[in-house]
DNA sequence: TCTGGGGTCCTAGGACCC
DNA sequence: TCTGGGGTCCTAGGACCC
């Protein structure tokens, strides 16, 4: 038998995190805002009972808090990111081959069942160890491709008599389940393309599934051709075990108030450039493109002003004080006086591998050796306290919350990975 | 007052080359 | 009157995902 994909992902991941230490609170309608506290990013089963709606700004369902008992959760990153490795770690003792897709789901390769019912026990059995090992509850979709996969997890997700676990092998299933899914459900059909498809009659997955994949190409795209492929069986995509590097890292984010003042917005700047920079070196990589942008609420009757500007180094580099004095004049030159801004971030691209750089004529060499040294210090004396050591660009700490700083209102403690914060039992 | 952040891939069109 | 054509590279923008 062929091999078969396995989509295993965690239900309602943020809030089924936030659930797990706080015990006391089940039952109860839970939802995690996005950073800045700005909006609903994850509902549990009671918060969506209540027609709290995915996207909706936090501000919209705070009266639901007096009325049902709404529970709400600022984003805590370190917390999902750490038990998102470790679901990882127990998933990998099921499967040679794992594509850790995103924090809450990964791809598994996994051997044909030997008989009927042998993958669903499987997937039953990956649940279960999942639960036992991180206390998460997943869902688990199982195909041929990774399109139907995604697909019988989400029918696992939304059938309840499934119980968690969908098998989508048999293709008299697999037609059944198709003809009963809007094409918007499909994975990598987004709204745009829904209204388009729609508009040449296609409007459930078993249509895109039936159609011409070559006129589908032609209309749309190879993407969607994939799809409509992967749909009807034909794997078209593998397993990203060694993902390709990264193209790009940004470091992006909404004040938590408005900023008026170039000296904020600078220090802004310049922290998103240091996080951003970290990462870079924690990848290895140098970085010759830097781009930066400012600009206004969207959504506020306030002037708008948004603008970046992008400056190429002389040579790639990942020493955070170079991109620091670069930063400074770039926002000298996109800044504008009377505007409230909402919102600034840093990206670097054109990645290098340092072991491999040309050597330029015209231009000088960074002096590495030095500057080496005290990054690679910095890194690790942040590695054990975060944010000790600082640039002066960055501002001062200790001091009054910088206004750019986001709303974390709801922040739960960082249980796993603070001493301080370590859970504590009781027992009566 | 209050609406996320971090990614990827593809395509069309312009610049440039011979 | 009559103004090449094909290939490649780059970039901006669109669409999607979680």
């Amino acid at each position: 038998m062929n091999q078969v994909i396995a989509l295993v992902d965690v239900d309602s991941m943020y809030a089924s995190v936030e659930l797990l230490f706080r015990p006391d609170l089940h039952g109860r309608p839970v939802v995690v805002c996005s950073n800045n506290d700005g909006a609903i990013i994850t509902r549990n089963l009671p918060a969506k009972a209540l027609g709290i709606k995915m996207g909706e700004p936090l501000f919209k369902v705070q009266h639901l808090v007096q009325e049902k008992g709404l529970v709400i959760f600022s984003s805590n990153t370190t917390l999902y990111g750490d038990l998102s490795r470790r679901m990882m770690i127990t998933l990998e003792s099921f499967a040679a081959e794992i594509e850790e897709y995103s924090v809450d789901e990964a791809f598994l390769t996994l051997p044909g069942g030997s008989h009927k019912g042998a993958l669903e026990e499987l997937g039953r059995e990956i649940k279960a160890r999942v639960y036992k090992d991180v206390g998460l509850p997943v869902s688990v979709g199982l195909s041929t491709t990774k399109t139907l996969a995604k697909l019988a997890s989400r029918a696992a997700k939304k059938y309840p008599k499934t119980v968690g676990v969908v098998d989508l092998t048999d293709p008299i299933r697999q037609r059944k389940l198709l003809s009963i899914t809007d094409v918007s459900d499909v994975w990598g059909v987004g709204s745009k393309l829904t209204k388009r498809l729609r508009a040449l009659g296609i409007h459930t997955a078993m249509d895109l599934a039936e159609s011409d994949p070559k006129d589908i190409r032609a209309r749309f795209s190879v993407m969607l051709e994939r799809t409509a492929r992967e749909l009807a069986g034909v794997r078209c995509t593998e397993l990203e075990t060694a993902p390709e590097s990264q193209q790009q890292i940004v470091c992006s984010r909404s004040f938590g108030s408005r900023v008026t003042d170039k000296s904020s917005l600078n220090e802004a700047l310049a922290s998103f450039t240091a996080t951003a920079t970290e990462r870079l070196r924690k990848q290895a990589r140098v970085a010759k493109s830097l781009t930066i942008f400012i600009r206004t609420s969207p959504f506020s009757n306030d002037p708008r002003y948004s603008n970046s500007l992008t400056a190429e180094l002389p040579y790639p580099c990942d020493d955070t004080s170079i991109f620091l004095g670069r930063v400074r004049v770039m926002l000298n030159k996109i800044w504008r006086d009377g505007y409230r801004y909402a919102k600034a971030g840093v990206m670097l691209s054109d990645f290098y591998d340092p072991s491999h750089l040309q050597v330029d004529l015209f231009n000088d060499q960074p002096q590495n050796g030095k500057r080496d040294t005290v990054m690679r210090l910095m890194d690790q004396i942040n590695g054990e306290t975060r944010g000790a050591l600082r640039f002066g660009s960055q501002g001062q700490r200790n001091q009054v919350a910088p206004r750019w700083q986001m709303n974390q209102s709801f922040l739960s403690p960082r249980y796993t990975t603070r001493f301080s914060d370590l859970p504590i039992a009781k027992i009566r």
